[in-house]
DNA sequence: CCGATTAGTTTGGTTTCCGTACGAACTAAA
DNA sequence: TTTAGTTCGTACGGAAACCAAACTAATCGG
């Protein structure tokens, strides 16, 4: 029905807000002047548009212009108010619920990671344990007096963001579940009416947090690629996570990187996943601790434990298949170099406490399967948000639409100048 | 320095503009209410918009409401106006210039295609050529009375779409060479003083050329692959073709298929381009045809369509190189399709006349490396638009900002309303 | 011919940004 | 201490754009 998106004078005011917001985080601490010389705006629009976003909690005046004395009046510094407001990250993955509450610039406030497999306990079990952490959030005297953004969900799978729904989780077991209602309502609940829920795919999400938050930030274009069961990618274009036309997409685990490699879970050889899979690389390194079975979360993670220490103190088997990964590794992160042109490649998940080994073979691999010239520094890194990475994405892609303009703005804390 | 654009009324007219444009060209032939319905702006505002498209060429009344009858005062029907305005693309490749003319429905009004060697002519007589190309274009009936929109310019390589540069053309073996200046002085010479000129990558204006006029049209997430002398593909998403951080991006020749495969010239073994490039379909469908020498333009142009004849009269030998080079092709768009999810993927360039000798192959491998669900339709298609893709591009690509609202609109060929 | 219905225009109002002017605050120098 | 010069932030009128509502126009059904 509907093609695009009408403007109004409130779109106007909307993203011109929002552009106020951008330039004083990006030059804090900075005068009202220094806001309208860097946006185009006037001083007296500059001024008008301040107002409004101190009086709603998102930007606060700091005293005087410290140090540097220059001749005229000094001007009043702005900065972002880290005190007003609070966004909430949650990640729901098969071995783990994390939750995550920052400021405005993206401090953590709250974090809490609690063991929990959302596989066995279905969708109603986990919306659950979801609010009772969420509750837990809540009461934290940091988040005490704090006007809530709204929530981000990250789940390892295909969403659909308009309605808040999970349509196809193969690895949590899920399918058109509904997210956003329950959740909303839990919120509800806690006295928190109105407030935003976003459900997303964690590897987007993760990749918008190395886009903001980690030691990456701003860099816009950039892919993040997930380290779970699982191996795939969220691709930022932009600063923009990109779905494609059904909501798939990322999926580069079963890029055929080898072929005639070793048979993967998905019936074909040589798939990336079967040469560099979390799984592939610990029957790699420490075959003698994996039990026979398919390996479960918490298995995992203590045998990645063994292997960093393995390799850690020199032992030449677990270097060796690690390097091997990180070169299967690289190998995928060339193709994905050559044909998106990112400015940086994160490792994420369960690579980043194997990076040490994994990295060098990697970039090899990068430099030579990459046709582009090479940058200045190195493409490849690893994450330095760990397991968070996803939940703290679900965090800032709030403050990130608010920062674009494609958020409601929190209430004013003060009441609007006179009218 | 500056991060952001700013907005103001001129901003909401402008977008509004474009919206209207868009919602018209959908719906066409449908009333300024119909159009007030779907844009969610009020009639009064409709009104005050379609007045101005229509002053400007861009939009025209086209009678009354043919054939239902309704009660009430029938709407004056619109639709775009395909009489007032053209828009030019042009391509420069390795061993042609083509310059294509379309109206606003993108119908074409003028083409012509001139064999020419630009690596060997260089920049300043490729320039020179060009400028002959479009005096020609210009001096054609069809354009005679005509408001010229701009000029679009495909170039096979790295550009810098801001300053109308190109970065680095290996093929034509061109490094910083700027187009906009010249081409636009060429222009003024012609009485055309301020028409733009957007100078950008082949392969990304050739995905804009399907996503606009192809019999794909309107799918907004597409992947476009030149079958030139090389191999490239342009990324589309959500309309908008991809970049990248540094304007690479869309290099898929590369891309490793066969480990073990062929050598390439990029020194690599089993290279896509090496498998499923026009050279090496060339070398197995018709050895005997082809010189000892690297391969030149014409000559390519020969052999494929000796290719075609020999597949199509049932030769074996050139009907599985070329089963073997789709094969190739697949494994590799299924590498994109699996990242991207895209809704199609157009092979075009040399690609075309062989699809059908391609394209069962190609289809069969996509469909045995694709994870995701398959979709309804295919996924791989040969364009429609031949040799003319990228030039269509170029001016598709102009159509395309004015519908955005990202281009000066036209001049006013009515005088403006009593001011 | 008259009411009902739908289309399109006109008029007045609101919102928002811009341009200019002005007071405030500070430095520099006599 | 005074004066000049500079810069910051605010106030006010004007312009541009959209919206709401009233109004005119055209057609159908009876």
């Amino acid at each position: 029905m509907d093609d695009g998106v009408k403007s109004g004078q409130h779109a106007v005011r909307t993203s011109n807000l929002g552009l106020i917001l951008r330039a004083v985080r990006r030059r804090a601490p900075c005068s009202r002047a220094e806001v309208a010389a860097a946006t185009g705006l006037t001083k007296s629009t500059v001024s008008s548009l301040v107002g409004e976003l101190i009086d709603r909690g998102l930007l606060r005046e700091a005293g005087a212009a410290a140090g540097e004395r220059r001749v005229g009046r000094p001007g009043v510094m702005l900065e972002v108010d880290d005190r007003s407001i609070a966004a909430i990250g949650l990640e729901v993955n098969v071995d783990y619920l994390t939750i995550v509450a920052v400021d405005l610039v993206e401090r953590e406030l709250f974090s809490r990671h609690a063991d929990f497999d959302a596989r066995a306990a279905g969708p109603g079990a986990s919306v659950h344990r979801m609010a009772a952490l969420l509750a837990e959030a809540l009461a934290d005297p940091l988040l005490a007096e704090r006007t809530v953004l709204g929530v981000g969900i990250a789940v390892p799978g295909l969403v659909d963001a308009a309605t808040g729904t999970v349509t196809h989780a193969p690895n949590l077991r899920w399918h058109d579940v509904a997210l956003r209602g329950p959740v909303a309502a839990a919120l509800a609940r806690q006295g928190l009416g109105a407030v935003p829920v976003a459900v997303d795919n964690d590897a987007g999400l993760g990749a918008v947090a190395e886009h903001r938050g980690g030691h990456l930030a701003g860099t816009p274009d950039l892919v993040y690629v997930t380290g779970e069961v699982g191996i795939g990618a969220g691709v930022l274009v932009g600063g923009v996570p990109l779905r494609g036309a059904r909501g798939y997409g990322g999926e580069i685990g079963h890029m055929p990187v080898d072929r005639g490699g070793p048979r993967c879970g998905c019936g074909r050889r040589g798939c990336l996943e079967a040469r560099a899979g979390i799984a592939a690389i610990l029957r790699g390194t420490v075959p003698d601790l994996l039990p026979d079975g398919p390996l479960a979360g918490a298995a995992i993670a203590r045998a990645v434990r063994a292997t960093a220490e393995r390799a850690a103190s020199g032992d030449a088997r677990a270097r060796g298949a690690l390097a091997e990964a990180g070169e299967w590794l690289g190998r995928a992160a060339a193709v994905l170099a050559n044909l998106l042109d990112p400015s940086a490649i994160v490792l994420g998940g369960y690579f980043v406490p194997l990076a040490p080994w994994l990295l060098p073979a990697c970039e090899a691999a990068v430099a030579a399967h990459t046709i582009a010239p090479p940058r200045g520094g190195a493409l490849v890194h690893a994450s330095t948000l760990g397991l968070r990475a996803a939940a703290r994405g679900g965090a800032a892609s709030l403050v990130d639409a608010l920062d674009r303009g494609r958020l409601p703005l929190p209430p004013r804390r003060r009441p609007a100048p006179r009218g």
